[in-house]
DNA sequence: TACTGGATTATTTTT
DNA sequence: TAATCCAGTA
């Protein structure tokens, strides 16, 4: 009876309600991983469930991966049976079985949103649209919603009163033509098309009812009308669903996740059984109170309060500064000071922000500090220019029907076919209603090509030969061969700038990828790689191991924790972002406070809030007041430090209904600091420090292009400078210059040199480049 | 056809 | 601020 030694009375009930509908309440860091997996174990050992029967999908490949690690160690055996995966790669699982009884060939590729986009421009285009008036992205995200509740181009239609929606309708119309002439599908519809072959084979939809007799599902509060229709359909014949969620974490609206399935869970199954787990074992107290108090400002919710028997801890930390650069610099000295004094590991700490934008302070101050630190989320590793153009030559010889891909690559690297020779192609291939490659395979009957025909009939002869090789070289040779073929990374060498060199860093990581994925597959192939890469997220690349500081959003943060957290930016137009603050919804601030009660929860020991007066914001200054998140907080659980400001201020502002922070009463949001933001301004020099420092380093796309290698941060400090003060040098970004002054540090030298034409720059030495002229 | 520079515009969050 | 788009030029 081992498997419920460890666990409290309501976590050891949720685990042995193994049949019927059963929603589990979890709060956060109530252990909820650890129920699900002891429920996964429990059920193989004690009830004999063949492991294979059992199904659990969580909402990311790294949870995914975590609990089948957890399962693996506390179930002897068969425990790799258990079909643990996301929502969407169970998906693709399904269809790549049987998509081609709905009228789809089974080799479908998957489009992410860049390549949607692309499709979505053509539609606009192609129905004659006013692009100023339709932009892409927002017909998008209407398609998106519209699948998400499981509304066909037909309904859309239907619906579509205003003659504005009308035109959505038929891009909708359009767009799902094309995705379906490209054999391709997109993110939505590996969900809306798994449900449409349920609906409509009751073969296959019988044979997985049968299978998976036990269904569980993590995160329940953020799934959407689709995937709650999979779920339902799935466990239509057993009833054995066991969601697991905490209607306080869900942050996914505006992606479409319903409220409803959770807060609605008892309606569609009356007979469920609720569970509520509200013992918190990973934070401290005084954490946990915060938590509680913010999260008590809301209204539609199940009402719960979280405890735990672990000590009080020490106060929230909040500090205010006056721009975002002092905020970085704060939370980036605070840090390397832990790490050196008290010993502690980087990887024990995590920043949390609002937007992706907010992680570029960071970065500069993390890089100069020389801490290593890894962001996720900005730009995806598969979405890199360099990675995807390789990937559209692997999809271009995996899948003939791709469009896409084919017109990514086809003058990559330059081959002298221009913009107007594939629009000749492109009307050809419409007007015979073959594919674009097909087309270009008829170079000759093209009209008006003239000499490029030839060109393009060099283009398909090589990737026939590819594919004519692919069956017997591997995908790393295959990949490897293209690269050496199209001289991708010669080319880059040639360039010979920081950013090429970051590019072919990541082309060797996209190899190692391809070696690690055929090392561990069981039946290794092209489509099978390229299928795994279509479904990865960022934060699936976070290695627990390593020792580094994770910079993310508040929403890639959901189901992690940290010793130790900042939370950044608390400043009302940032987080609540200004959006939701004027929005009329009153439920819009609410995900805004669940999203601030995810961020609060994640930490164990210490929480430190911060908050800049002024802020850049796309290249425009902002000034805001404290979030009002913090002011929710009771003024007993806050340390303000010694910062005399904020205390004058506060001092000022108490408020008098009660001991709560207020920093309402600092209209413009300036306190009595504006004398001391000039005093910065010229310190920083006119630019504020933007490229001031850290100087011609050029981190490439968002900062992402370590993402495997933190260490690479680490730069070595040069023996000795080639350069010294008076002379002249040259850097990449700012010309020519005199060096001024250079200070030894411990790990580098920090020089300051006067540019002509850019004034007065400190950077580092390591960074900055720096060639004597 | 390829490249450049100026104008334009975007920001919430991403499986 | 920074990325993207488009027009004009070589």
């Amino acid at each position: 009876m081992d498997i419920l030694e460890r666990l409290n009375p309501e976590q050891a009930e949720a685990v042995q309600q193994t049949e019927g509908p059963v929603l589990i309440l979890a709060g956060a860091g109530s252990g909820k991983t650890r129920v699900l997996t002891h429920r996964i174990a429990w059920l193989i050992s004690e009830k004999g469930v063949d492991p294979w029967q059992i199904m659990a999908i969580t909402f990311t490949n790294k949870a995914a991966q975590e609990m089948r690690e957890r399962v693996n160690k506390i179930v002897d055996f068969g425990a790799e049976s258990v079909w643990v995966s996301t929502f969407h790669s169970a998906c693709v699982r399904i269809l790549r079985r049987y998509i081609d009884r709905i009228g789809f060939d089974t080799n479908f590729t998957i489009y992410d949103t860049e390549d949607s986009k692309s499709v979505m421009k053509e539609v606009i285009r192609k129905l004659n649209l006013d692009p100023k008036l339709y932009k892409e992205r927002n017909i998008l995200s209407k398609i998106s919603s519209a699948k998400n509740e499981m509304i066909s181009p037909d309904e859309f239609e239907r619906n579509a009163v205003r003659w504005e929606e009308k035109n959505v309708a038929a891009c909708y119309h359009e767009y799902q033509a094309r995705l379906r002439q490209n054999n391709a599908l997109d993110f939505d519809d590996l969900l809306v098309k798994t449900v449409e072959l349920f609906q409509n084979d009751e073969q296959v939809l019988s044979y997985y009812q049968d299978r998976l007799r036990y269904l569980m599902v993590d995160e329940y509060q953020d799934t959407n009308t689709v995937q709650f229709a999979f779920i339902r359909l799935l466990s239509a014949r057993y009833r054995n669903l066991c969601v697991v969620g905490d209607d306080d974490q869900s942050i996914y609206k505006f992606r479409g996740a319903n409220i409803r399935n959770i807060l609605g869970f008892e309606k569609v199954f009356p007979d469920a059984k609720v569970i509520k787990l509200e013992q918190n074992y990973r934070s401290t107290g005084s954490i946990l109170n915060a938590a509680n108090e913010v999260i008590a400002n809301n209204v539609g919710r199940k009402v719960k309060r979280l405890w735990t028997k672990n000590g009080e801890g020490g106060k929230i930390r909040f500090k205010k500064f006056q721009n975002g650069f002092e905020e970085a610099e704060f939370v980036a000295s605070d840090i390397r000071e832990k790490h050196s004094r008290e010993g502690l590991d980087y990887s024990a700490f995590a920043i949390l922000y609002r937007t992706n934008a907010q992680s570029r302070l960071f970065e500069e101050k993390f890089m100069m500090a020389n801490i290593p630190y890894k962001i996720v989320g900005g730009v995806n590793f598969y979405s890199r220019k360099e990675i995807k153009d390789i990937l559209a030559y692997l999809k271009t010889v995996d899948n003939a029907q791709d469009d896409l891909a084919v017109q990514r690559i086809i003058n990559v690297p330059k081959r002298g076919i221009g913009a107007s020779s594939i629009g000749k192609v492109e009307a050809y291939a419409a007007e015979q209603e073959i594919a674009f490659y097909t087309a270009l395979m008829e170079a000759e009957n093209v009209p008006g090509l003239g000499r490029t025909a030839s060109k393009i009939g060099a283009f398909t002869l090589y990737i026939q030969s590819l594919r004519s090789q692919k069956d017997y070289l591997s995908v790393r040779e295959l990949t490897e061969k293209i690269i050496e073929d199209t001289a991708y990374v010669k080319d880059l060498e040639a360039e010979d700038t920081d950013e090429s060199r970051a590019r072919i860093d990541n082309i060797n990581e996209l190899i190692s990828k391809i070696a690690d994925y055929e090392e561990k597959a069981d039946e290794p192939s092209l489509s099978g790689f390229l299928q795994e890469v279509a479904l990865v997220a960022d934060i699936d690349f976070v290695d627990d191991q390593e020792d580094y500081v994770l910079l993310m959003t508040l929403h890639s943060a959901k189901g992690l924790e940290f010793e130790h957290v900042y939370m950044a930016g608390m400043e009302d137009g940032l987080f609540p972002s200004y959006l939701t603050l004027t929005a009329d919804d009153r439920d819009e601030l609410e995900e805004e406070r669940r999203l601030c009660y995810v961020g609060i929860t994640r930490a164990k020991q210490t929480l430190t809030m911060t908050s800049a007066m002024m802020r850049m914001v796309r290249g425009e200054t902002q000034y805001n007041k404290v979030s009002r998140f913090v002011r929710e907080i009771p003024r007993e659980l806050v340390d303000l430090g010694r910062d005399e400001e904020t205390r004058r201020e506060l001092r000022g502002s108490r408020n008098p209904m009660g001991g709560f922070l207020n920093f309402g009463g600092d209209a413009d949001g300036f306190g009595s600091s504006s004398g001391s933001y000039e005093r910065r301004q010229k310190a920083y020099g006119n630019d504020a420090g933007y490229g001031g420092y850290g100087g011609g380093r050029k981190t490439y796309g968002s900062g992402r292009s370590n993402a495997f290698s933190p260490r690479a941060f680490t730069v070595k400090k040069a023996d000795k400078l080639e350069y010294t003060v008076g002379d002249r040098v040259r850097h990449v970004k700012f010309g020519v210059g005199e060096v001024t002054d250079i200070v030894e540090g411990g790990k580098d030298y920090e020089v300051t040199v006067d540019f002509e034409n850019y004034g007065i720059k400190r950077m580092f030495a390591s960074f900055a480049k720096l060639k004597k002229v």
